[in-house]
DNA sequence: GCGCTAAAAGCAACATGTTTGCTTTAGTGG
DNA sequence: CCACTAAAGCAAACATGTTGCTTTTAGCGC
């Protein structure tokens, strides 16, 4: 059944068809019951196994939650190509603040921050985002145009709607993003 | 002081003698045994209290924690007079860097994430950075210089930080925080 | 000062969640 | 096909979280 074959590298394990079915009772209950109201006990038996499974595998509910929005918060496909750097960009940032700063993306990104004392889940969104900003640049470069540096693109572009996200809910918008995008571009041309 | 008059219907009273045990008791226990293994009961304990009394006021461990990190993280001295602009900011945001980067600092960070579903105890970090910030530019206008935007500098400096903290603990040092400094005086002289 | 009032803390019983030793099962390689 | 190992199941001990009711105490009008 496709429940098992989900995202698995090595389908057919017990321990990886045990997995599947934590995290999608934990999407799946997230979704019925509110993320805050999940419980473990709520999750094993929506998954058909028992809690000390899950306490021995992930050891509490804030690492199984930090697994799951990672999950959730890796992009499903590629940017847009819009034929041009400005508008890829532009177009990137206003769906990422889009994802992120939605309730529920707000949820997922503590999640991922939380349960995580050695901060790879978190470093693991990063990486998404570095990726999906790579694609944009090569291609822009391909084309011919000048363009800033990933790095560049991650502290002026990222990093302030993330902390925005994060730290200061209110007064952020499309138009925030778009300005942001329109500054960095300015700087290299 | 503010300390005791978050929402307290009799300050000076029991319940503030209550809250001030409670925190104390917190920070020594986060000290003693480590912010993880930090229980309700051990802080009742601690505290002298009943392990309800915590439940209803607080209502759980991490609002509680939120509560005592907000309280840590803030700065408790003005910025330093260094007679230039760029001295005053690029100490000040070594200094975050410094005070923020360490494993304890990024424990208080999250706690202050978390543990807060309307995101005013988050939001009251950033007022903190921007009032410091506020400070360090106004005396700079004061010289005579001129000086970029409260937000600029968040955006510019803060947030950048602030990303690479939480998501990419790895590679990031107080050279790359003069740089940001560096970066957002060129603009604007 | 003296009681009255109401907010907050204490208490205790209860419900729920977490941990652990041991047993059982499923996958793996000989 | 059998033995071996890693992971899951089970159940009981344990810790944490919740709640109704009682008691304390600060603030207030007298």
């Amino acid at each position: 059944m496709d429940l098992m074959s989900r995202q698995m590298a090595r389908p057919g394990g017990r321990s990886a068809r045990v997995q599947a079915a934590v995290h999608e009772a934990v999407r799946e209950l997230g979704a019925e019951v509110g993320r805050d109201a999940v419980t473990v006990p709520m999750v094993a038996q929506r998954a058909g196994v028992t809690p000390s499974t899950i306490y021995r595998r992930w050891g509490d509910l804030q690492a199984l939650l930090s697994d799951v929005a990672v999950e959730r918060l890796r992009p499903d496909t590629e940017p847009k190509d819009h034929g041009a750097l400005s508008a890829d960009l532009t177009v990137w940032a206003e769906q990422f603040l889009d994802e992120m700063a939605s309730p529920a993306g707000r949820a997922y990104i503590r999640d991922a921050l939380l349960g995580d004392p050695d901060g790879s889940n978190a470093g693991q969104c990063s990486v998404y985002a570095a990726e999906q900003i790579d694609v944009v640049l090569a291609r822009a470069k391909g084309r011919g145009e000048s363009t800033p540096a990933v790095e560049t693109v991650i502290d002026r572009v990222v990093a302030p709607l993330m902390y925005r996200i994060l730290f200061r809910p209110d007064g952020i918008d499309a138009a925030y993003a778009r300005r942001l995008v329109t500054e960095v571009l300015g700087t290299t041309g």
